[in-house]
DNA sequence: TTGAAAGCGCTAACAT
DNA sequence: ATGTTAGCGCTTTCAA
């Protein structure tokens, strides 16, 4: 650590390099109007005295406002989404110490037309970074395309597209999701002839499939290790209760002795929910994200357990490494910051804040 | 939040209360010589205009040096208390930035003697604050008796002592972990009638058994759940490999089929060598907390779980609450921090650093 | 008991 | 292209 004792100032820099402060502050912002000569020495100069600036002063001089923009798709409360809104607030707090705001701007994950806005948005007024969770892969791609003309440096969140300007990805590795998923709900177990998979019928659209990946994990665990099992895929429509009873009964609900469940987004408490009325008891259940309704299954040994991931810390820290950017021109350690992958039962669930 | 645009300075207090600069920065830090009027006043001044003092300004200002001295068992490379040191190594670059120093003060965890010089040595030089990770319960309570006397905030780590004055604890919550501990190992499988403890042969001394609530939650956990289970104790040194070898062949090696094994410190990967070398396959082993070699046989498979602890970041929000405090005088949030319990398997161990 | 004033290290406008 | 200077908001002497 070149920490320690750090009082080599601006001062001591501009003395030694023979130039006054002025110059030494231009050099340090790259902001021109600087000889070579003189950019030379300086650099040398902060390279041999291991001169680094003081933040506190640089930013109590220079009262900067910045502002980093979080587009996220909108949500309900106790949703999925809502997790790394609070992360974001979090930040949002640690963050207003360097003068820094924080702003969501939210759009509909079902229709491009609100992404497309949510960007347009963005880029009316450009702030100093951007954050996005992206699930319009061309759209995102077009979007960052315009942040990149205009200088804003902006990282994904969540999940990420195939695109190479941006700074830093922070998300869950999904395809390993699936596969942890796959083992807690068989490993060392009596596994039955039959698993079912439990998913939400989505509309045309490009929209893609966010838990793709995720399933085909799942899926070839499942190859690997219990090639026999067969896999029954029950689709639903989250919002159509009824319609969810109805098919459950006809599978899940149908059958007698111990069953799997699994289902790869996070709302596992709809299956709970079902069990729960139905008076079943015989299943194990496996789902993803901890959601109060999914804790509360946990808590009522509905679910056995989940696979998560603390979105929140994921927000916190795409923020803070934003900020040591905009700050201090720090680039990222690692470019694509994978999250641990938490698992959950009744027993450690209370600790999970 | 009150962060946004809040501009009111110092000066505006003052301008409003009718006093100086001077005063109102008097008041704010409670340093005397001020009149029961002009306080009153300030105070009441600060609370209208809804004033917060600018933490860079005045860090900048008051070229002061703090020091946080963290007391911890010293250790061996991959050791757990190597976890937290790397913890209090990154915690020491966040606070830098305040102007915090942190130094660690190690003694031998199985000397008394070495824990009262540790001690010595820091009221010889009292920091601005203290953290400690306390073994003997005696001596730690004379230590922060004098601690206090001399004014100096001091938080516990990883376990506490029956004491009062302390500013805040950060552990893990040792029985739940034991009783965690017991359901992993257990749950929804075929229990062996006998389960195999692996415990270290403590030395006589005071000290106690860290591990002791853990233990007293498996426990609990088997007796309600398999009351006709067996527990059979093995007591090892941890130094002594050929003695190891030897007792466990006696033990779980003398026995045919699958056999459950579980050690409640973070030495589990001594039984993770026997088995290796033994060419034992057919045990369910757990163990605690993630040293490098225990990572190790979560990826062969010779150990099937682990329960850890992000014992690192545990020092850094023990480290930074310490720094709110002293910066701001802000108290913790929670006085007691249980810090949540992770299940580390072969498919999750890679990404939880 | 109080006020005035000189910094802390850096930024940015203004001269030169 | 470069130096000078007036702050940023707060702390801390030193006088009064």
């Amino acid at each position: 650590m070149n920490n320690e004792g750090n009082k080599v100032t601006i001062n001591d820099v501009a003395k030694a390099a023979g130039v006054s402060k002025g110059t030494v502050d231009r050099v340090l912002h790259n902001r021109g109007e600087v000889s070579r000569k003189s950019k030379e020495k300086v650099l040398k100069v902060i390279e041999e005295l291991g001169f680094r600036p003081n933040l506190y002063a640089s930013l109590l001089a220079s009262q900067k406002e910045r502002l980093i923009q979080c587009v996220i798709p909108e949500f309900q409360p106790g949703e999925f989404w809502s997790l790394t809104e609070k992360g974001l607030q979090d930040a949002a707090q640690l963050v207003s110490r360097y003068g820094i705001r924080i702003e969501t701007v939210k759009y509909d994950q079902y229709s491009v037309e609100s992404f497309r806005n949510a960007c347009s948005k963005v880029m009316d007024n450009p702030p100093s970074g951007v954050l996005v969770a992206p699930m319009y892969g061309e759209e995102t791609l077009k979007f960052v395309g315009r942040l990149s003309e205009a200088g804003v440096p902006y990282m994904f969140l969540d999940s990420k597209i195939d695109d190479d300007g941006y700074l830093a990805y922070f998300g869950m590795p999904m395809y390993q999701s699936g596969y942890l998923c796959a083992d807690i709900l068989t490993g060392g177990r009596d596994v039955p002839e039959k698993v079912y998979v439990v998913r939400i019928a989505r509309d045309k659209m490009g929209l893609s499939d966010p838990t793709a990946a995720r399933r085909a994990g799942f899926m070839d665990f499942m190859k690997g290790h219990y090639p026999d099992v067969q896999i029954d895929n029950v689709f639903i429509d989250p919002k159509d209760k009824a319609a969810i009873y109805t098919k459950l009964d006809q599978t899940v609900g149908a059958e007698k002795g111990k069953r799997f469940v699994v289902m790869f987004n996070s709302r596992i408490h709809l299956v709970a929910d079902y069990l729960t009325d139905r008076g079943i008891h015989d299943c194990r259940v496996v789902g993803f994200d901890c959601l109060e309704k999914n804790i509360e299954a946990l808590r009522s040994g509905t679910v056995q357990a989940l696979v998560a991931q603390h979105t929140d810390r994921q927000a916190v820290e795409a923020v803070n490494s934003m900020a040591d950017y905009l700050l201090m021109g720090k680039s990222v350690a690692k470019r694509d910051n994978f999250i641990q992958m938490d698992i959950l039962n009744m027993y450690n669930c209370d600790y999970y804040l």
